[in-house]
DNA sequence: GTAGATGCAAAAAGTTTGCGGTAAG
DNA sequence: CTTACCGCAAACTTTTTGCATCTAC
């Protein structure tokens, strides 16, 4: 197993970095989003940390170079982001716990507008992710597939 | 497609609900654990919901039967209910947004005791899984893809 | 110059915890 | 009778929002 950040060299890194925060600046332009300061120090935080950071983690790194940024900026920023596509949340359904009675192997259709869960089954789908032999220093446990998109009662 | 719960009469679901009751209340035992009046509510609320609801839901239906009940003790016996494997949590990264840089097709591994999240990719899966045809009620943007277990630094 | 972005502080939303009383085993 | 559970309230964590100021365009 190898995680993309392995697979690069620190140079070849800091120019993917570059790349993304310029075609940051173009889809900001694009929207009529202004490219401030800080947006540009958030996505550069974004993209050298490889650990899926959370928004406060995103502000400690950001804070180093901008001590009077806020973290409602960081927060406002972080969601522009997956807005337009320069970022992805990991986690669409965080807001709160949501629990299933249901133990049996299946996957979820996820609202990413409403957060309507719904259960659907790809037969043999989770046999075959379980066969997966993932990492050497990772203790499988199970496997979690959603399918994200919008609903019909969400759509115009 | 179609759910499991769609598959179901409504009597073969309340057969089924009271098996899991059962087998709830047999793992309690088994584990040292109190049968309560709550705990019974609790799960029997759970498993007649399909909307993989949050704790609050899970509160309101079984405030009807038992309009003492504490909020802090549905959060208790959900948590309980999933350590002892009767119920799942679909959101084990719930307590914060979690961003990714890397918008590129990839699969995550999570640690479920510290919520660490690497970076995987089982080369050919994204196509295969963009290839599903989910629902036709429903408008497909992604798929995610977690393997949940425990990394190296949380094993005992 | 103006629309939109930021910083700040307060509010909101969700979850956890400490504690005294209560009930299951 | 004892242990562990429950209800309540307070604390805590994360995210959102209102508003005045500031800045990119």
């Amino acid at each position: 197993m190898e995680t993309r950040l392995q697979l690069r060299s620190d140079a070849q890194q800091e120019a993917y970095r570059q790349k993304r925060v310029e075609a940051f600046a173009e889809r900001c332009r694009a929207e009529g989003l202004a490219v401030t300061p800080q947006r540009r120090a958030i996505i550069e935080a974004l993209l050298s940390s490889a650990s899926h950071p959370r928004a406060e983690e995103v502000y400690e790194i950001v804070r180093e170079l901008h001590p009077n940024i806020s973290l409602a900026t960081v927060h406002r920023t972080l969601e522009t982001l997956c807005r337009i596509g320069e970022a992805q949340k990991v986690t669409p359904l965080h807001t709160s716990a949501r629990y299933d009675g249901n133990v049996e192997p299946h996957q979820h259709l996820v609202c990413v507008e409403c957060h309507r869960i719904l259960d659907v089954e790809v037969p043999g789908l989770q046999e075959q992710l379980s066969d997966i032999n993932k990492a050497k220093d990772f203790k499988l446990l199970g496997v979690s597939v959603e399918f994200h998109g919008i609903c019909k009662d969400c759509r115009p």
